[in-house]
DNA sequence: CGATCATTGGATAGCGCTGTCCATCTACGG
DNA sequence: CCGTAGATGGACAGCGCTATCCAATGATCG
């Protein structure tokens, strides 16, 4: 090398500097900053088996929530050295496993994957490699590895019983069809829980085929409001379709909450500028994203916590409209 | 290798497909799905020079604008058979030159970044290293590569005019010190030329030191109507801001747009759902995102565009606040 | 003052692919 | 029946680093 060193010193004051005298390693950096070196981490991670890289697979980043949770695993990962690959599948399950495959190529160290459904082929692959995993997003009882998340069964109970607390009896449940579900489902299934032991009529739902981003809310309640009358609750799983409905009631002088309470899940800055303003369900994207990077540290340095499934919490923002 | 071929023809298979007989294609595909075989592409990088990343430098993911640009940025790149790592500058172009030199460690075959403002070093580096940069978010007439985005003096001067003609003449501009500098100078430059032409006084400006997630507009229009009654036109550069200043107007019976109008950059939905609604300059971000990875793709085949700076427009949404 | 040991630098052999060149095989015409 | 071209598979070297082992150096001690 130009520094008058052989090559392998230069390798070890880089990835383990207590290994050479102080003095030929100010030396060699001074070199390598003067030459502009960067060493090659391909070659390095190649020889060494460590990529200092992890997948992160999310349905899509444009969603905020998703851009959140993505922060608090980049806020862990970044600091201590790891790159994040990104990978979007598009709520598919067999973009996700075209995805595993591809960061599985990649000799990435870690893969963090958004919810717990995934192809069978795609749990083979990642058991069989022997990678770090961490599901992240929905509470994951059994997972593949490590996982952390919030119970939407729990969130579902929880809404039920604040509705039921404030009098509410005749649930509707509106969701999108597609994407989701398995949030959507576990929701539904806790209020469901607490309708039965309640002795209520199981909640209705109903199912959007449009995009979330088109605003049907108001479609849907005046369908619902139609059809099931007697309905004094409706709960949307998307934001969007949440607020319109709302502005659909004020424009029809539908009270709210007075008429018809309507809550949503997932906050955003909209539900709370809106009159009524929208009681939510706040999730803990970030506190999410930021588990899930110290759980992926805690593995790629070989631990395995003693919690394998991390529980979050939730927490109902109550506002005017319920 | 177990097929009974020897490497290179299953390297072949994979990468080259035409050079190699379909009976033997058939038989090495079939033998590799069932031994669950990922090739490494750490090794394919290295011997090729050809990694199939790009490193995408954002200042925080948690942000919807960026995330929708990243959003456009995949929708290009993963079709394409490229992955993205994902870096998070924080607002810093120190962060965002380690970041840049991590990539390049990385050998990534191209490089993204938002905006136009880097330290010397880390656009040496990048030039030095003959990567394929496309900057994107800003317009930048001369890049260090290619770059795609709007022109924020643009922007300055149609809202200033638009303002101009719905009889506004005295302009405040409220900012955020410390981060998206360019972007908010360039807007006020924008102004500030329309005001001159036009024989007005220069529009005040105000910086706001707290945190854009906090919602300060109200103080900010106080203090501004306080200091300089007759303005009439409040310009903000966060959407959050923005809103609680039109929060904190109708709280006070402060008649929007009579009084005052404002205005705010870069849509959210947020800004339809307030009442009165903001009139807001929309970006587009989803198409810049796209732009930039269409142009990564021109060059990462090699291909130099006609147009190294690509310039796109914006939207004014005319709302009721102005 | 020489033997022993910690410290520091070097030599060698890969990591798992691909680029380049070469060998083999079949098909075909002269 | 042989020569040639096109198609197909293989050999070899090397991408730039690190793990492992080994050599040289200086410090310490009997």
């Amino acid at each position: 090398m130009a520094a008058g060193v052989s090559t392998i010193t230069v390798s070890r004051c880089i990835s383990n500097p207590t290994r050479v005298s102080k003095k030929t390693l100010d030396h060699v950096l001074k070199v390598a900053a003067q030459l502009g070196y960067i060493p090659n981490r391909l070659a390095s991670s190649l020889a060494s088996a460590k990529s200092m890289v992890v997948g992160v697979v999310v349905p899509t980043i444009a969603n905020p929530i998703h851009g959140v949770i993505m922060q608090g695993v980049a806020d862990l990962l970044e600091p201590a050295g790891y790159q994040i690959l990104l990978g979007n599948s598009h709520f598919s399950k067999l973009n996700e496993m075209e995805l595993v495959r591809t960061f599985l190529g990649h000799r990435v160290d870690g893969i963090i994957l958004t919810g717990q459904d995934h192809t069978p082929e795609c749990v083979g692959m990642l058991v069989r490699s022997g990678t770090p995993v961490v599901e992240m997003f929905d509470y994951a009882p059994d997972p593949i590895d490590v996982s952390v998340g919030s119970s939407n069964f729990d969130v579902g109970t929880s809404l039920a019983q604040y509705m039921l607390a404030r009098g509410r009896k005749h649930f509707a449940y509106v969701s999108h069809t597609g994407r989701d579900d398995g949030r959507a489902a576990a929701r539904l299934d806790g209020l469901r829980a607490v309708c039965e032991s309640a002795g209520l009529s199981l909640p209705r739902h109903y199912e959007i085929t449009s995009d979330p981003g088109t605003p049907t809310g108001g479609e849907v309640l005046g369908t619902i409001l139609r059809e099931a009358p007697h309905t004094d609750a409706v709960l949307f799983a998307g934001h969007l379709v949440a607020v319109s409905a709302i502005q659909y009631a004020v424009d029809l002088r539908i009270d709210i909450p007075g008429r018809v309470a309507i809550a949503g899940f997932g906050d955003t800055s909209m539900a709370q500028w809106i009159k009524p303003s929208l009681t939510t369900v706040r999730y803990p994207n970030r506190e999410t994203g930021m588990e899930a990077g110290r759980l992926m540290l805690e593995r790629l340095a070989g631990r395995v916590p003693q919690q394998r499934a991390v529980r979050l919490g939730f927490e109902i923002l109550s506002r005017e409209s319920a």
